[in-house]
DNA sequence: CATACTGCGTCTTCATTGAAAGCATAGAAC
DNA sequence: GTTCTATGCTTTCAATGAAGACGCAGTATG
C-alpha cells in the first residue's frame, strides 16, 4: 500500500493541476481543499520542490508552482521520492536494488515472480502522469 | 516492499516445496537453512496453518507439512495474509476496501490508474502458486 | 511411565517509521 | 516595516515490523 505520504502527493499535485490559472497555490489552500494536515503537506511539497517537481514563491502572492509540465511528471517518479522502491522485493528493484542474501537470483523463482510484477506495474507507472490523472474526464 | 514476514513465508514455503520426500520439516530446520529468526518463523507458519495452508505435527518425527498442494496456494493469497491489501490504495482493494474520503471514485483519476496497476499485479500473482516459484526451473 | 522432542502461547522488547505538531527563521511584496 | 508565505529545525506520538524470553502442551519412543 502507498503510504499516506505518497497519496497526499497525488492529491496536492492532481488540486495543482485542475488550477485554470497558473497562480502561486497556497499551502493552506490545498491542505483546507484536501484535508491534509499542513505541516505533512509543507514537508511534501517540499521535497518535491527540492526533486525538481515544483517551485515556490516566498512573499505575498507566493505559493506552489510546477516547475515541470505535469505532463511530464510520472507517477513512478513521485512514487519513488515519497515511498522508495515501487518492486515488492530489493532483488528486483531497478533504483533501490539490494541483493538478498542466501538467493542466486538466476535461480530464484521468487525473483522470476516480481520482476513479472515490477514490469506490468512500472508499465502503467511510467506512463501515466500528473496530467493523466488530474484530468476530469469522461468516465467509460 | 513486501515485509520481511512475507518474504520469509515465502523463502519458507519454497524450501518445503522443494523437499523430495514429504516428511514433516521442522521449523528449526527452515529456520537454519533460510537464515530465518526461528521465532518469528515460528509465527509465520502458525499463522500459515491456521488459514490451512500449512498442518503441524507435535512430538519427536513432527514438523510441519502441507495441507494443500502447493500448486494449489497462490502467492497472492499468501501475501494478503501476510502483509493484508496487494492494492496500492485503499479505494481499489478488493479484499480490504475502504473509501476513501474527499474523492468520488467515479471521477478519480488516480483511482483509475490503481485499478489498472492492481489488475496487472493480480493477473500474475493470482496464477502463480508456490510450485512455481519453488521449481529449480531452467533459466531462459 | 518417563524423557526427549517439537510445536504452541503469551508476554515483552526494541527500533523504525509513518504521521504529525510547535516554534522560530528567511524572504518577498506592498 | 509590516504582513504574508515558505523554510528549517526539533519534538512527539502511535503504530508496527521484527524479534527474543520463557514456559506449556502434545506426541513418539524405549
Amino acid at each position: 500500500m502507498l503510504s499516506m505520504k505518497t497519496q497526499y502527493a497525488f492529491k496536492a499535485l492532481m488540486y495543482m493541476a485542475q488550477q485554470d490559472k497558473q497562480r502561486p497555490i497556497l499551502i493552506a489552500e490545498i491542505s483546507e481543499q484536501k484535508t491534509i494536515p499542513l505541516k505533512f503537506l509543507e514537508n511534501i511539497l517540499l521535497q518535491l520542490k527540492k526533486a525538481g517537481i515544483l517551485d515556490s514563491k516566498k512573499g505575498k502572492g507566493g505559493g506552489y508552482l510546477f516547475a515541470k509540465n505535469p505532463g511530464e511528471i510520472k507517477l513512478a517518479t513521485v512514487m519513488r521520492l515519497m515511498d522508495g522502491p515501487i518492486s515488492l522485493l530489493p532483488c528486483v528493484s531497478l533504483h533501490f536494488y539490494t541483493k538478498c542474501k542466501n538467493c542466486d537470483e538466476n535461480y530464484c523463482g521468487l525473483n522470476r515472480v516480481m520482476l513479472q510484477v515490477r514490469d506490468a506495474s512500472l508499465a502503467i507507472l511510467e506512463n501515466k502522469t500528473v496530467t493523466d490523472i488530474a484530468g476530469n474526464s469522461i468516465i467509460l
